[in-house]
DNA sequence: CGCGGCTTTGATGTTCATCAAGTAAAGTGG
DNA sequence: CCACTTTACTTGATGAACATCAAAGCCGCG
């Protein structure tokens, strides 16, 4: 973990698009001169479910998961986002401390804002507050589409699911590398790292993908497609 | 279904303050003049997944289920709301349309507020926003929760919770009338019916609850909770 | 180089869904 | 109001899907 040294580089960031379009120029620059931007290596954590919610984040280039961890010890996936997902406004509004943990999956740069300074510019700025709004409410809907999906899946419909997921929402290609470990598939569509491993040679075997080790190369989407809906 | 005549009764309405404590009085009195008040007899559906979001609506009275309808016609339950949540709060600032259903589990009184109205004051009432986006996030939290802690939980498990979750949620009471039929348990904890049905024999065998029917009583809830908690 | 974590495959057992079949309860129409 | 149909409830038997256990090769890292 660094702290990068770019003060007041908000006003012409292009990610200020995504949330902040509604911000007058006196508030970004207050934002920008509150921020603080932090680099996160593969496998860092950015914060812990528990901790005080004391800043607002947002990514501007990596990959992380959210999860949250059982009693048992065992992690549950609950969403791997991108930059453009604002993953930290899940409950800024409704807890005091965070539900989820979140750990960089790469090299991931992330800006952070004061969350009080976050919560007054919430408070002021009406269109502001209603982006805010918007942009969790997507996020919370996705999150809930995607687990009911999942939950009704059997095992060969959910590899199918993730694999068309990575390679449309996280890489837009169909040859991607995974980020992610077998393991940690498993965590996040609710299976054993066992069975990854076998439904991924499956579809080797039966030629719908090819594997070298993290490489994935899809190469029959149709039938991948139509396993993930049937299967 | 039946829309009561009830005009102009916001003000002295004793739910106003679960959500509507920060509108002026003017603001009460628009809510007021513009909202409709119906009732809904068990089965009825509120709306359904896919209908434009017209209004914003709140339960006065009653117990209601939320689902979404699968591809092949079955039901799957997200949550089940009594008066004080704001079951119509999900989806109303992301989307255009609803993503789940609503039916009455029972006799329901629902109050509904045109929508524009309702969005008007979220835009101009900045403590009011505030409020509905702490809701809002609660309720979300709440459904996340809940889902990931029972999709980790053997069938068993399952059960218990749902059995302690009524008592504790819903009805305050370790001896309660079941709202629900078997096959919507099953729908809303993911398994088959004659399994739910299965398991509640055990639990009776095994002294853990008394069942007559619909009427639920627990007997042993210190097992329950350990069984809810493990399983 | 050796240790721990990740990956892979096979064998085994358990959990759970499905099928079947029957009883009870609750609507429905003549 | 009663025969009829449908829906809910219940139990048992069977098999499939999946987790668990075991063992071995692989890779990165101190």
């Amino acid at each position: 973990m660094d702290i990068l040294e770019t003060k007041n580089t908000c006003p012409t960031c292009i990610y200020n698009q995504l949330l902040f379009s509604s911000l007058t120029k006196e508030e970004l620059a207050l934002i920008s001169l509150n921020k603080r931007e932090i680099l996160f290596n593969k496998g860092e954590i950015l914060f812990r479910e528990g901790d005080d919610i004391s800043e607002f984040m947002y990514l501007k280039s990596g990959l992380v998961k959210l999860f949250k961890t059982s009693d048992t010890g065992k992690q549950q996936i609950i969403n791997i986002s991108r930059p453009g997902d604002f993953v930290s406004l899940l409950s800024i509004f409704s807890e005091k401390q965070y539900l989820y943990s979140i750990m960089a999956l790469e090299r991931t740069v992330v800006c952070t804002v004061d969350i009080d300074v976050f919560k007054k510019m919430v408070e002021t700025n009406r269109q502001f507050s209603n982006d805010v709004l918007k942009k969790m409410s997507t996020l919370y809907d996705e999150i809930i589409e995607t687990k009911f999906a999942i939950s009704k899946k059997h095992l060969r419909g959910r590899i199918a699911h993730i694999l068309l997921m990575f390679a449309h929402q996280i890489y837009g290609s169909d040859e991607y590398e995974l980020p992610v470990s077998r393991k940690e598939i498993a965590e996040l569509i609710d299976m054993t790292t066992e069975n990854v491993i076998r439904i991924l040679s499956e579809f080797r075997k039966d030629k719908l993908i090819d594997i070298e080790g993290k490489k994935i190369a899809i190469r029959n989407k149709e039938m991948l497609q139509t396993i993930s809906k049937l299967g």
